[in-house]
DNA sequence: TTGTACGCGTTATCAT
DNA sequence: ATGATAACGCGTACAA
């Protein structure tokens, strides 16, 4: 591994000149600064991470912590996040949580100890320990006790519209599949869901918390289609849960949008093609994870060093064919 | 930040003996390990993993770098590969390199400067430079040119068995929508493809390369649709592929099942769920990160420093009803 | 068995 | 503008 002292005796000059001229300080000699770069060029030198992190007491990259690699939701979301950390000469350590504190847990100590420049979290749950983080944090999708840069969505309102939507067509006993209830975003569709039946002037809300995984949907559909007063419609809270419920239906012959109406959170690739097309609360996912590393760059760049901000994003709602009744 | 020195005076010894004895090196009193691992625990000491690096040349990361995070398949080859990784101690470095050479090569100068202790790659093409890396590495999915270990399917006899399958339906011209010509997986699956048709005596191969997307799926497929000789039926190379033929079918009001038959690499979650359930060539994807793991694994800790190995999974061919002519 | 001291490759401080 | 050198935090060879 060629090292700066090579590039130094190659170049002429001293360890000192070569990391300014590198680094663009302006305190060098333009004739140098060229004779410098053509030597490290020629010797293929590439200044060691590792080192320069340990002087500098920070590395060049930003950790994302996601909760479910599995869910296009956050994977958008990390593309978002990528995009602009590479635009920032950042790389993106991607670290899937799996909807596990323990995992989570774990994953902050590496942020930690891997000095990293800063990092993105979408919490297990409001109660995560952030206390030990040395460098700025920007929360994703989920909110967390402490007070920090953020991107939410208004979720509330997207799950509220989504069953003013259910109800609208004709649906009677809505129901809300929902995730387990230490993840807010689960809480939220449910608070959302309640208030669209408030509105309506009811208040028989039913509603299942599970797992936000395919399983989970699967048997929180199941436990709601075997309760007494059985739905005829749902609010599905992601689209893992989505595929799951479906699974279900499917087991049991029941036909959605004829039997039952269906609407879930995020616009999956999938959803148009599905039997029947899947209406949406569609989630900017994308943008999300941009924002949120805008935030981050800031933070690190140190142009930002005022309060914590939070900007939240809107859903939209798209309707195809699943919770139409016809 | 608390270090070792801290935990050094605290347990009133030397920062060697607190390295050994954190580190379980036999050559240290049992009572003292005792008294170090408290003062440790004490002051919440972690040791600083850039200074470790430094020291030991090398890190507690390995880089994952795949293709495209969009693609589920690599997804979940991502959850086999992180599974394995944290069994052993080790942290997921996960770079998108989006099918694009550049950002490849970026990521890889990443881990080379960021010193992983080894690279699990899924190349762009056999091309990939590889060169520069001085640490373990195993490449997945796609082959290269450098003999190196690998984890590989068996996609050329999916893809054949895949067309049979279609020409034993009753379908009578069969094409291949399939990736960029510069990809082997893309290039395997028209192999298969062609192969097949062979079998039954055929030699009227109709094919279209287009990107691993979902715009790519619905330009390939709009192109074989508007072609003098039509096809009636496709082998889609992965499963965004699919989900862009289907929207240009579903576009021009093509009925799957009825007008055409259809069958897709890779059993995507949402593949019973399409309208009509997906027929599929499964790649064993989570089984496929485990074993690059567990190949990186032993050449990390030295265990293998023989020839490289290779290990070559198979695919199943999951019958629902795109692919059935009725 | 334990401690002292050096080195890993950089960057930054302080002279020059 | 440039060079010598100290420091970053850790692991280990060597000495005790």
């Amino acid at each position: 591994m060629v090292k700066i002292t090579d590039v130094a005796s190659e170049a002429g000059v001293s360890v000192a000149t070569v990391s300014r001229a590198l680094n663009g300080h302006s305190t060098v000699d333009i004739a140098l600064v060229d004779r410098v770069t053509e030597a490290a060029d020629r010797l293929g030198y590439r200044p060691n991470a590792i080192a320069r992190g340990l002087r500098r007491k920070k590395t060049d990259v930003v950790a994302l912590i996601i909760s479910d690699i599995g869910n296009p939701f956050y994977t958008a979301v990390a593309r978002g996040v990528e995009d602009v950390a590479q635009r920032n000469g950042f790389s993106v350590l991607l670290c899937n949580a799996d909807e596990d504190a323990g995992k989570e847990a774990r994953y902050l100590q590496v942020a930690e100890v891997e000095q990293v420049a800063g990092v993105l979290l979408s919490p297990h749950s409001a109660a995560t320990d952030i206390s030990r983080l040395q460098m700025p944090l920007v929360v994703i999708d989920r909110p967390l006790a402490a007070a920090v840069d953020s991107v939410m969505v208004r979720s509330i309102e997207g799950a509220r519209l989504a069953t003013q939507h259910l109800l609208d067509e004709g649906w009677r006993h809505p129901a809300c599949l929902t995730g387990p209830d230490d993840a807010a975003t689960a809480l939220d569709r449910v608070e959302g869901y309640r208030l669209a039946l408030a509105d309506a002037g009811r208040n028989d809300a039913l509603f299942a918390h599970a797992p936000f995984s395919q399983d989970g949907g699967a048997e929180a559909a199941a436990r709601m289609l075997d309760s007494a007063t059985r739905p005829d419609s749902f609010l599905v809270a992601n689209s893992q849960m989505a595929l799951g419920a479906l699974a279900e239906f499917k087991r049991r012959g029941i036909v959605v949008g004829r039997d039952l109406g269906v609407i879930t959170f995020d616009d999956a690739p999938w959803a148009p093609f599905i039997d029947p097309p899947m209406s949406v609360v569609a989630q900017p996912a994308y943008d999300i994870g941009v924002w949120a590393g805008n935030l981050l760059m800031d933070r690190i760049a140190g142009t930002e060093r005022g309060a914590p901000r939070s900007v939240i994003l809107s859903t939209e709602l798209i309707v195809r064919e699943s919770s139409r009744r016809r």
